[in-house]
DNA sequence: GCGAATTGGTTCATAAATAGCCCATATGTC
DNA sequence: GACATATGGGCTATTTATGAACCAATTCGC
């Protein structure tokens, strides 16, 4: 994942990357954390902490949003009952629609 | 990171990532995207599209980010312009703060 | 300024994720 | 109902991330 022409990525998800890592790089530093600190709390290795404060896109999501989780770093501008909210609302959404998607003949979607 | 007691994820990281996975499939049905379409525009396979809509925390952050933002999950509840904000204010806000973190005598953090 | 400690950047061996198949089942369309 | 296809799951080979140890350099406390 050292090559920058492997995998193209979109600038949003690209940006959205870069501010998760700086999120947590500063949240990290303003909490005075180390960052071997960190990597103990969250169960991962040092090495690993400084590439998800680089916002590494090879990097486990698990291990990004536990490093975020610990330090204080909301992933979705929520709370956890909010986000239990959501999840429950997407579960019935999800139970409502299509269990298969099916191209019906003319391609529907755009952007 | 199949095993479920290998790695101990928070409830809030475990619960971020179930949303995040639910709000992508979520979004992909409303699309009527299927999931080997949306691994042809991520440029990942179709199994990793299934692991990653069942919320695995093993997949690699890049390739869910952008899945997400191919069909238009926002990460952060902001657009590009926001987030481009929120970068330069983190920087800003890196710069100001300590290079380098040093528990002075007694450990300040706490929660 | 000195010293201690954090940080960043390597390298390497190992473990894990990923891709690409396969199959069986469930689902939607006609 | 029959057909076509999307989905889910398993399997293996390959690519990759991860962990660990090392280094040099920066940085902060004193």
């Amino acid at each position: 994942m050292a090559k920058p022409e492997t995998r193209a990525y979109s600038s949003y998800s690209h940006d959205a990357l870069k501010l998760l890592a700086q999120m947590i790089r500063r949240a990290r530093i303003e909490r005075k954390l180390t960052t071997q600190e960190l990597a103990d709390r969250a169960g991962i290795s040092r090495g690993l902490v400084q590439r998800i404060e680089r916002g590494d896109p090879g990097s486990a999501i698990g291990a990004v949003f536990e490093a975020a989780a610990i330090i204080g770093v909301r992933l979705f501008d929520a709370d956890q009952p909010t986000m239990a909210a959501h999840l429950s609302a997407n579960n019935a959404m999800l139970a409502l629609l299509p269990k298969s998607v099916r191209p019906s003949g003319k391609v529907k979607d755009d952007f």
